[in-house]
RNA sequence: GCGGAUGUGGUGGAAUGGCAGACACGCUGGUCUUAGGAACCAGUCCGAGAGGGUGUGGGUUCGACUCCCACCAUCCGCACCA
């Protein structure tokens, strides 16, 4: 026997599996096409300057071993592989060392296309793909054509989010306690003029879809809850000084009766409106122009403590009883959620209550159950109607109903619905993403490319920094950004921001199914065949991001009849973190990296899989231990000299033969959940017990080989070969199956307990029943011991497993 | 504050109503060795023992890591969303 040498096999069949195409998807055939699809899919990389870090195998792993088992269970399987490469770090290192970008991300691809091979994954490397291609980013800026076509897109002058280290634009998402996600630095609120995409349009959409499919529960609920729908009222207070009414929106129409003052955003339009009649106009500007220098950081910090000014000399009338009541405005009302209005209810709302209590305005009790002088009500569960007219006595959710109704009756206020989820800014004032297809003409306004022109790509340019207004680089290429209008054919000027680094990946899975098509996004034949994504593994910080961008976008073409699915992906799950050995998170800076390079040279790939699936639940943070990871090449050091063990015998043991059927059920079913570990653990116990045995049949062993390849591919490979299982290569055979009836050994031993203790144990035939075992139980000679004289009250028989008797 | 999770040996973890600590890592002792940071063998929850033991306190049950109630601790996400 030749020692196990992973550096040699894994390069061997990691060839062999090239050279075949032997993971390629293909629907060429009729017989391809009569397979069943399944579509396994990992996010793709960013390709870092960093190289690939061991989180990247953690996710390929686990869809490796579903994709590699599927293709065994005779599924046609695509498990593809491409490249999310645009992004800030490779413009910021291009900027810095003054290459062009689209060098740094070849030279970064084919640094991780390297690592990822020699890890040996099943991808169809026949249909990588690479966001900052051309031949990719046509489509991209197709489907963003498609949505200002039917309105999705918009170009808005807004506030928004402002990173003062990159000086770009910021969503919602990629904000974070106030500062960049990226870099750490403040995010202020500036006015720009930025592309938006209409993602609040599907919010429902996005919420309803969610019940069809088959996602991790924690997903689902943190996006339910990052839509944040919630249902009220709007109503109207009329002003008599200006003849107007304003609208607010609550949730909590019930307490109208207990509303003593209106607060308004210190950027609402209304305080404009007043200006001649308010006598304290100048404190009140003051105001206004402190809350807009504050940045979103300062903004949450002062959370405890509220500010505002009231408007004086004008009053709001509550529709319900016609009293007047004062108007504030505080920045504790936010401008971007329901009108930017809303009625102050202080006995049933914790917010009001402090701002009541801060500047002495009334406290009336509407909902009785609480001492709202101490603290707001807000239990809506047993509270009772009080001080509110027409609705005294009734629960608070009758009142709901029947003050929504008398409001509508009214004319004074409607039924609504509110989201948190806001529109998705989609403009980025940088050089490396794909430019945005518009035409600005003065005369015909936003004018989107033709579709024939496409793709607009990238000019050259001489630096890749953000001009000192902060405008995308691009603005310095004037023989790009200057073009004739597609509709008037006047001088006009491109756009020159570009899409967000999400653009790419919205729609990436798509591609996939038919990545080289140079006429249509995707082919019908391959969109009917593989579409939806089967199972996608990702991680959960792309809960709120990626994963529902990508839905909205897949919603989208769904809606305009250019995808035949309503959901892109039918099961989501996510794997948990791999923390460094000092149970930190990984990083550069706490210098505690593993690089999966070193790893592999040490133990070979298929030791560093294993362990990477060992190491805990998949779906838990993890500490790294090379220790653990060395633990995992013992083991298959161990299965490598289970070849010396073969026989000609057909069968060791009865015992062994149940082992091995128990085994492979317990992989099967453990595989599917995603519980590797305990798969493993079991594929460790059977290998013990063959080591008991010292011999092994060649059935056993193909039903163990079969079982670990998913997981270390090339040494099973490898044994299957020099052992001559079969003919064919075991990458060509079929998933073992389990016999129930072999699992069942003849004797099984069962626990007697007295009184709930462990105190014997017998070994009984299988399949005794209750009374001859019970019967079993009371002749054993320490049972009979220690029942003595005692009454025995009851006796607890589960058969196969225990007997409790009690005393 | 709201939402979600987690809590078991020296460590990672297993067991989801039926023998707590499977499977590994580490450690201890041994074999072989010029050597061992290799390989193999034995041991390894605490306790001399009876017995005790899964964050804490209660409860349900013949029986609870597992189910219920209350609490404590840690982690993650969201956070003035009316």
């Amino acid at each position: 026997m030749k020692e196990y040498n992973p550096k040699s096999i894994e390069a061997k069949w990691q060839k062999i599996w090239d050279d075949n195409k032997v993971f390629a998807a293909r629907i060429d055939t009729p017989e391809d096409k009569a397979k069943k699809k399944f579509y396994a899919l990992i996010e793709f990389p960013y390709p870092s300057g960093q190289g690939l870090h061991v989180g990247h195998p953690r996710s390929n792993t686990a869809m490796d071993i579903i994709s590699r088992k599927r293709r065994l269970e005779g599924y046609n399987v695509l498990f593809p592989i491409g490249w999310d490469a645009f992004g800030l770090p490779t413009e910021n290192y291009a900027i810095k060392n003054k290459v062009h970008p689209a060098i740094v991300t070849e030279k970064n691809i084919a640094h991780f296309k390297d690592q990822l091979k020699r890890l040996g994954f099943s991808f169809d490397w026949d249909r990588e793909i690479d966001t900052t291609d051309p031949d990719y980013y046509k489509w991209t800026q197709w489907i963003f054509l498609k949505l200002f076509e039917q309105g999705l897109a918009y170009k808005s002058k807004m506030p928004i989010n402002w990173c003062t280290e990159c000086k770009v634009g910021l969503a919602n998402e990629e904000v974070v306690n106030g500062v960049c996600e990226r870099c750490g630095a403040q995010v202020i609120r500036v006015e720009r003029s930025q592309w938006m995409l209409k993602i609040t349009e599907y919010a429902q959409k996005l919420i309803d879809g969610l019940d069809d499919v088959d996602f991790i529960e924690k997903v689902k609920i943190q996006q339910r809850n990052w839509i944040g729908r919630s249902e009220g009222a709007e109503v109207d207070f009329y002003v008599p000084a200006i003849d107007e009414k304003l609208t607010v929106y609550t949730t909590r129409p019930d307490t109208l009766f207990g509303a003593t003052y209106m607060v308004v955003s210190p950027e609402d339009p209304v305080i404009d409106k007043v200006k001649d009649i308010i006598s304290n106009y100048d404190e009140v500007a003051a105001y206004k122009a402190e809350a807009a220098k504050k940045s979103d950081f300062e903004r949450t910090e002062l959370v405890k403590d509220k500010t505002g000014v009231q408007l004086k000399g004008i009053y709001a009338v509550n529709p319900v009883n016609g009293k007047e009541i004062p108007i504030w405005t505080s920045d504790y009302v936010l401008v971007s959620y329901g009108t930017g209005k809303i009625m102050a209810v202080p006995a049933h709302d914790d917010r009001d209550w402090a701002f009541a209590k801060k500047f002495g305005l009334d406290i009336i009790e509407v909902v009785a159950g609480g001492d709202v002088q101490n603290a707001a009500f807000t239990d809506i569960e047993s509270g009772v109607m009080v001080n509110s007219g027409f609705l005294d006595g009734l629960s608070v959710k009758e009142a709901k109903v029947k003050i929504i109704d008398w409001l509508v009756d009214k004319g004074v206020g409607i039924r609504k619905v509110n989201y948190k989820l806001r529109d998705w800014v989609f403009s980025r004032q940088r050089y490396w993403g794909e430019p945005i297809p518009i035409v600005i003409c003065d005369h015909c306004g936003y004018v989107p490319v033709p579709e024939d022109q496409l793709p607009v790509k990238l000019p050259d340019v001489e630096s890749y920094v953000q001009t000192d207004t902060g405008e995308s680089p691009l603005v310095n290429v004037p023989e790009w950004v200057n073009t004739t209008c597609p509709k008037c054919g006047r001088p006009a000027k491109r756009e020159t921001d570009t899409m967000p680094q999400w653009a790419g990946s919205s729609w990436y899975f798509i591609r996939y199914c038919d990545p080289h098509n140079k006429d249509e996004y995707i082919s019908k034949e391959a969109m009917d065949y593989w579409m939806p994504v089967d199972w996608y593994n990702g991680g959960m910080e792309h809960t709120t991001l990626h994963l529902l961008y990508s839905r909205f976008w897949h919603k989208f073409l769904y809606n305009q009849g250019l995808i035949s699915c309503p959901e892109p992906y039918q099961k989501r799950t996510s794997h948990g973190m791999i923390l460094g050995e000092n149970g930190e998170k990984m990083s550069k800076s706490r210098g505690n990296v593993i690089n999966p390079d070193d790893i592999v040279d040490e133990i070979g790939a298929d030791s560093f899989r294993l362990y990477e699936m060992f190491m805990g639940a998949f779906d838990q943070a993890i500490p790294w231990s090379t220790q653990g990871a060395k633990g995992c090449y013992r083991f298959l050091e161990r299965v490598w000299k289970m070849q010396d063990f073969l026989t000609e015998e057909e069968e060791i043991s009865e015992a062994l033969k149940a082992d091995v059927h128990t085994t492979i059920k317990k992989v099967t079913e453990d595989y599917e959940k995603m519980k590797f570990n305990t798969a493993i653990a079991a594929l460790m116990s059977l290998v013990n017990s063959i080591y008991a045995c010292g011999k092994l049949s060649k059935g056993d062993f193909k039903a163990f080989l079969l079982l670990l390849n998913p997981v270390a591919p090339h040494i099973t490979e490898e044994l299957w070969e020099i052992c001559n299982i079969d003919s064919a290569p075991l990458y060509k055979a079929k998933w073992p199956e389990y016999d129930e009836k072999a699992m069942v050994k003849a004797n099984v031993e069962i626990v007697v307990q007295i009184c709930g203790k462990v105190k014997a144990k017998i070994v009984i035939p299988t399949g005794l029943d209750k009374d001859a075992t019970q019967a079993a139980a009371l002749a054993d000679s320490k049972v009979k011991e220690i029942v003595g004289n005692s009454q025995i009250k009851k006796v607890i028989v589960v058969p196969g497993r225990l007997v409790n008797i009690v005393i």
